[in-house]
DNA sequence: AGATTTCATTTGTCAGACATTTAAAACTCT
DNA sequence: AGAGTTTTAAATGTCTGACAAATGAAATCT
């Protein structure tokens, strides 16, 4: 863990690396007991302000978790899913909002990857994900919902088809790709058309799921990908005609 | 961005979530300054180095950048692919290494969202990805080849298919999935035969790709991902042997 | 006017102190 | 001796005050 520092750069960024080395190389392993804070500014020359703003920068990426007290101290933390995932859609929210990403291509990397979750859903999905789906597309039908309601019930909706490939990995991955969407998702306003639309299509996925018909998923993936490239054209065709 | 301090959990995490709030919610707007320390110690009610707590906190996600000097400060960073994506495969590595993830759940996930990329990269990829694609195949060929210089090739060659997508969006989601296997795929030790099987396939990949034949690279990640669970046995095998 | 110096602002770092939490050790009473 | 209580020590959380270093802007000088 030891390293040279080099005096110009941020010493807490030089700390907080040297300490993220160690625990990705395995040096420092699971739930093992990084040395105190006093210790840690001993070994590294440096005050202890300058120790906690390092570990605070790992904490903010849940490497480490700190406890108070006697035999307290800073510990390596496992990662788990759950706790990975909220930073997941935070920084794939801001990547498509602050970086003017075209909606075709936020969409078609979308698409593309729960395709990929496809094959594996089809063929292991429960019948909890099943009636997961039916009940999200059974809401989605409520003509009181709101925009947002509907949204959210899509995210649910294909939330649970991903869920159904019982791949964890694959969850994670797709759940900063379909949440990190939602923004720009919410910049269209669903028509009670386009709305029976959607619905039905989540529909015909959620058979063909039923079936286990891969190549059913997919290709109602496809139509819902293209109806939702139409959808948001029009809402930028709406708005160049406003502006004009 | 103002909010009250629950005063039980930690006051630089909660300042941390207060910023990032603001933030991701569109409050603070990309390259806006932030107000000093000294004054989100004042609004926050909380002492100096508190502040700076919080802020590394936001640094270490790169949601901030700091300045020295007048007219310095913190700034709203704007995200970008390249300094996130480093984040990106700390955490997918660190979750497969720690979770005691399957290596067949990785490599499915792994090689599900590869084969997503194929119709993308085989409609878009330019000549230089082929040939940078090619150049891999190449040095995968040399006889001298250490397997850390093998597999450091092999994610280059993967990498090399994904971006010829062209899709930033895409591109970002896989370089977690391909270079967070790194290390399970260290674990095994190519033989020359297996290194001439997987050039074999690299070289059909390439060769549909450049045919722009989107199924046939999918085929030929399919031949990919189960010669890669092969290995995976032997080594497993190979290990349950030794412990004997 | 242009170059140089001074200055004020802001982050980076340090030292020392106190508050709070927590587990273990010491103690007391039955 | 054993169970419950109190004390204590170690660790993080927070605060105060200070100085160093960087940096842009204002003031000054030629």
């Amino acid at each position: 863990m030891k390293t040279t520092l080099d005096s110009d750069r941020d010493l807490s960024a030089q700390i907080a690396s040297a300490i993220r080395d160690a625990i990705v190389s395995g040096q420092l392993i699971v739930d093992e007991r990084l040395p105190s804070e006093a210790e840690l500014a001993d070994t590294f020359a440096v005050s202890r302000p300058t120790v906690r703003e390092a570990l605070k920068r790992l904490a903010a990426q849940s490497l480490i978790r700190t406890q108070r007290g006697a035999s307290g101290g800073a510990f390596v933390n496992r990662l788990s899913y759950d706790e990975t995932v909220g930073q997941q859609i935070t920084t794939a929210t801001l990547l498509l909002s602050m970086n003017e990403v075209d909606f075709e291509t936020a969409c078609e990397a979308r698409f593309a990857l729960e395709k990929a979750c496809a094959p594996a859903s089809a063929r292991r999905r429960s019948a909890d994900h099943l009636a997961a789906m039916r009940a999200e597309i059974h809401r989605q039908s409520q003509p009181g919902l709101s925009d947002e309601g509907f949204c959210a019930s899509d995210v649910a909706f294909h939330r649970a088809l991903v869920e159904g490939a019982g791949n964890p990995v694959l969850g994670w991955h797709l759940a900063g790709a379909i949440e990190g969407m939602q923004p720009l998702m919410n910049m269209i306003t669903f028509s009670a058309r386009d709305r029976a639309r959607i619905v039905g299509l989540h529909d015909a996925i959620a058979n063909a799921l039923e079936a286990r018909d891969a190549q059913g998923v997919q290709t109602g993936l496809d139509a819902l990908e293209h109806e939702t490239l139409r959808l948001a054209g029009q809402v930028r065709a709406a708005r160049a005609a406003r502006r004009r």
